[in-house]
DNA sequence: TTTTTAGTTCTTGTATTGCAGAACTAAAAA
DNA sequence: TTTTTAGTTCTGCAATACAAGAACTAAAAA
């Protein structure tokens, strides 16, 4: 395949940006490789030989965005290989995940809130501010995502 | 101090919702307890004893901590000790930084827009569904967190 | 039936992380 | 001046994470 320069160093960037939120490095560069190649679905052994990994790795890496729901794959009739692409579609319900890691989090403050005494004014006003504020993302954030389902 | 096992616990719960999120073990802890504690402001050894754990990890967890912004400490006259507390109302800006680390995302997908030749017609336009939905939330987050600083 | 393909799994080596404990330091107290 | 306080910094260790390479496997092709 042999991508420009100016391509590879767009996949690191994004494999850059992607390791920083906890990404593995094979990963991550596997992410930017889907979206940067012109060819946009590619094979294990493409992205092996294009990132210069190895199989033990392309396969581990693979594995772990299928399970993340990060990328899919198609397959051809009487073609064995599985074509990898990213999975772009799947971006506003990884959004709406992030959303609900926030409100279980939101539970745990709850709790905070329930175990206090209530002794320290201050604290608790500030602790119920934040509260409010993740109950009101909780319900405004999908709000918006619904919105803009519906304007396109 | 000495906190019940119902307290421990929560500190606990919460310091896994931290580390999860790749937050250190003992700082995780700290936010933990630093929400948990009936008293809110405590010093380098209370913060210590009550977790169990060596100076040097509480020293270097609380300047990690610090340097983020997810806590913060005072001082009293005539007491050379600090009193670390967290940072209850950073929290909003913690938001708004998630959402510009968001958007700095874009940056690059915009790069990848520019760089492709335009022949994959179908990914790129699921390409520039994310890129608007990106622009979009990153339009409207700050509108949304704006609208809730007015209402109270 | 044997060989090839398209991977997966296992083993090993290396780098990194997080922590403990000890040594250290600068300011305040005695 | 010496000692104590409130930490910080350094050294070393144990656990974990990543990736390479080799061995393995199941299905398809020859």
């Amino acid at each position: 395949m042999t991508m420009t320069k100016e391509r590879k160093q767009l996949v690191e960037r994004i494999g850059i940006y992607y390791e920083r939120s906890g990404m593995q490095p094979v990963a991550s560069r596997i992410l930017g490789l889907l979206l940067v190649s012109e060819e946009t679905e590619l094979t294990f052994d493409a992205i092996r030989e294009e990132l210069n990994v190895s199989k033990s790795a392309t396969s581990n890496a693979l594995n772990l965005l299928l399970r993340l729901g990060n990328i899919e794959y198609i397959t051809k009739p009487g073609d064995r290989k599985r074509y990898f692409k990213s999975a772009l579609e799947h971006w506003t319900d990884a959004m709406q995940d992030r959303v609900n890691d926030m409100l279980s989090f939101n539970k745990l403050l709850v709790q905070v809130k329930e175990i206090r005494t209530g002794e320290n004014k201050d604290f608790e006003n500030k602790l119920d501010e934040v509260i409010n504020f993740m109950e009101y993302l909780g319900k405004e954030l999908p709000l918006l995502i619904e919105n803009w389902k519906n304007k396109k």
